[in-house]
DNA sequence: AAAATACGTTAGTCGCCACTAACGCATTAA
DNA sequence: TTAATGCGTTAGTGGCGACTAACGTATTTT
């Protein structure tokens, strides 16, 4: 990977592995525990616990212990970092794009035609 | 991975990875070959075809072929897609929860300070 | 109290992903 | 034409990431 020692975490990629997607979309809902967020998957409670732990690494959820539970919940600092790589990503040429291949359900640029594969 | 057989692939994580993320923001400056492309990073230009070729396979970007060079540029199309499926990632709660976030510069729901780790 | 149950984390494995090395092919140079 | 150079892709490898299994700890039950 290119997330070396003492680089800044790329949010992005933490955020975009599908299990860890739905775990934040999850606990947008408000915190809640690790066995109750594994429900919702098929993997098992240790992978959920894991892939928390990472999100929490990076700074998109924190913990709190109450009793042999655990509660998570989404960290609003970090969203808001995250939001803001994801902004910084999606620059003003891509929504032109995007905004022409809209109007024009086709290629922005120039139209050639013979491409391959 | 999650991205199965059979399955849609997920735009999403394929786009994020840092090295493609970037081919992605060169190529919507217009088309460019793979040996162009791979001056502006530093591993190997087989890395950056292989990447390319990740990426057309995803519908992101088309190939057209000109004497010995490949060109490649971006699809509209399925830039139009990984813009919604984006979307769907970040709904309205948790846009809310950024705006609380960036408001207050702190936790959205109850401001529990009894935090672990 | 001990035993049983439930919660979450650490230990260890496997597969995949990103990478370099080696290659095929096209074009140019001699 | 043959050799040399440059383009892009395939072959093969290493390391990391996602996962299950085993564990420690906390709580309940008897």
């Amino acid at each position: 990977m290119a997330t070396n020692v003492f680089s800044v975490p790329d949010l992005l990629e933490v955020a975009t592995e599908p299990n860890r997607r739905a775990l934040l979309r999850l606990l947008a809902e408000g915190e809640k525990t690790v066995t109750e967020l594994s429900g919702h998957f098929p993997v098992s409670r240790s992978a959920i616990s894991q892939h928390l732990l990472l999100l929490s690494e990076v700074g998109l959820v924190t913990a709190r212990k109450d009793g042999r539970n655990r509660y998570y919940r989404l960290d609003g600092a970090g969203m808001v970092r995250l939001r803001e790589q994801f902004e910084a990503f999606w620059t003003t040429e891509l929504d032109l794009l995007v905004a022409d291949a809209g109007r024009l359900g086709q290629q922005p640029s120039q139209g050639n035609s013979d491409d391959i594969q």
